[in-house]
DNA sequence: GTGAAAGCGCTAACAG
DNA sequence: CTGTTAGCGCTTTCAC
């Protein structure tokens, strides 16, 4: 029972039109009349008819098509991200092609894919790009806004938040408290995000009198930050408090500090981390944290990038979103002084 | 700069060729004279040619492309099974498009647009498909592979675990406990993965000899979750075990019965989950559950799928995959007697 | 091995 | 309002 390909051709024929009519008749803007409209949906619906978009995007070169890549769905604020952009899109009927990039060469291989698709635009999460790589997507004039990380290319759309103030206030917020070995983990090595973070934490407890500690590294993913938290607790002087790149490692941080070495949250180690996720505001996790507001961000960087897509003329743009702090009850209360 | 579309005509004409020439020496199995080959490729890198894959799938009637059709990445356990199958396509050259599908009508404009796309195959996960809705993809001859829910109609795939059975576990896991009030908290109304391992308990209590004393619903959101255990557990005689259709609403479960009413876990309740997503493992949580065999599911569905994609005559499956039980610290241990 | 020619299914002028 | 006519950029016979 197959009807595979019923195309306009055949509809027209059985309505008794010409196929462009059918064209028409499936357009915004058809000029059709009552009756031959009717006649035409009757034979389509008899057939099964349905445009293919293929070809429409062929002959319109438009392929109402975009690309989101992203590095991973561990960490469930890029989860949220993805399914907020996805049902933004399918709002605007257009298509979402989703590709995962690990970190490396591979990024390479999507652009070029990305490009042969004819997507009329790509949302990058969290993708490091080189400026080699961003550099060809507006080459090929295909609108890019990457979330969460910078490149230094003036040609492609940043949407982010303030981590260096983040950081710094996290610092602050540390400080305050009274601590004096103070870590940090960064998420991954050549990541823009964690490197604002990390100097703006580093700032924060400069300003405050102090210095960092120790650092550590968690490329943002949970085992990697177990792993990193046992190290920094088995030091001869432990750290008395951990401030982390994301909501994740600071959450495997807490578990590693409770339950592998005794510790309790915030009396003996105080955590805080960055992103806000759900997760973070759990009674049982309770972290202090950087609020990223995902909200603003997504409908941002959506935004942006359909702008950029039905507008040649606009132009990309930087945005900078402020953080806004999360204050729970991972990290020991300000001193009074 | 702009080099935008740059055709395989531009290419041939400066390297002197014929435009079929650059069409072969671009496809895999091109009889192509080596010296040809070499004059197109450096003309086709000279102007930044990329074969257009829109119009390659028309021409070709393949394009290539897969669906995959979510309800939700909230629950980590299907941000991991998109995440490998996004990696598994990619893997095979096949884009991926994305839909997210709220349970109700939104199904069927995404079954429309589906069809339209021309994807050759479509993966549903964790979506309740009407007949109608099966019928439609299976009459325009889209192979499709539903992960984790049935539909009354053989025409499509269906890959799950045997969640009856992960039920009935349950129940005698919670049964040798000692537990006599039982709840079941379920995941959506009309979900028959929900309803199986519902129904899956309630068989295990009986034989037990005992009876499921509360049902409550989640809708296997978090939130949902916490309001659900906040009603079981106001009752007057609340219960004393609580399984819920999956790890999400489990942990919210025990949010809520620690937090909020001062329970111990599993002293005063013991809580089962099912998937054994990744965060069940993690101390703070060491929930009891289910395991669905999440790799070899991803990889049946998916194989299956490309199977189905590459060769009409492959029939549709249904694969109901082994679960696991997984002991962990949030139920009481059996009695020994 | 290579070029010419005929479409894939649709949209978009252009006449009528 | 409707039909005719060109293509969109590529793959694919089919001769040469």
């Amino acid at each position: 029972m197959k009807k595979k390909g019923v195309t306009s051709r055949e509809v027209a024929r059985l309505a008794g039109v010409s196929q462009s009519a059918v064209s028409r008749c499936f357009s915004p803007k058809a000029s059709v009349s009552e009756a031959t409209r009717q006649k035409i949906l009757d034979a389509a619906k008899e057939l099964g008819y349905r445009p293919n978009s293929i070809a429409r995007s062929l002959t319109t070169r438009s392929s109402r098509t975009v690309a989101v890549v992203i590095h991973s769905l561990e960490s469930p604020f890029y989860s949220m991200v993805l399914e907020r952009a996805a049902r933004f899109f399918q709002g605007q009927d257009y298509h979402l092609q989703l590709f995962v990039a690990s970190p490396g060469e591979s990024i390479n291989d999507v652009i070029d894919s990305l490009i042969r698709s004819q997507v009329e635009g790509v949302l990058m999460l969290a993708i490091t790009l080189s400026v080699d790589q961003a550099s060809m997507l507006a080459d090929v004039g295909i609108p890019t806004v990457i979330i969460n990380r910078t490149v230094d290319y003036a040609g492609i759309s940043q949407v982010g938040c303030d981590n260096f103030h983040g950081g710094f206030w996290a610092a602050t917020h540390l400080a305050r408290a009274g601590h004096h070995r103070i870590a940090f983990v960064a998420g991954l090595a050549g990541s823009s995000t964690s490197e604002q973070r990390r100097d703006g934490f580093a700032a924060g407890l400069e300003a405050a009198g102090h210095t960092l500690a120790y650092q550590d590294i968690g490329h943002y993913r949970y085992d990697d930050a177990r792993q990193a938290a046992r190290r920094l607790l088995s030091r001869e002087s432990p750290p008395d408090a951990i401030f982390c790149a994301n909501d994740l490692m600071a959450i495997a941080v807490m578990e590693t500090a409770r339950h592998e070495f005794g510790l309790r949250i915030p009396e003996d180690v105080s955590v805080m981390g960055f992103d806000n996720v759900a997760m973070a505001a759990w009674p049982s996790h309770d972290l202090t944290t950087v609020a990223q507001p995902i909200d603003d961000m997504v409908i941002k960087a959506t935004e942006l990038l359909m702008h950029q897509v039905r507008d040649e003329e606009t132009q990309p743009q930087h945005i900078k979103l402020p953080i806004v702090p999360m204050v729970r009850g991972s990290t020991r209360p300000p001193l009074k002084c």
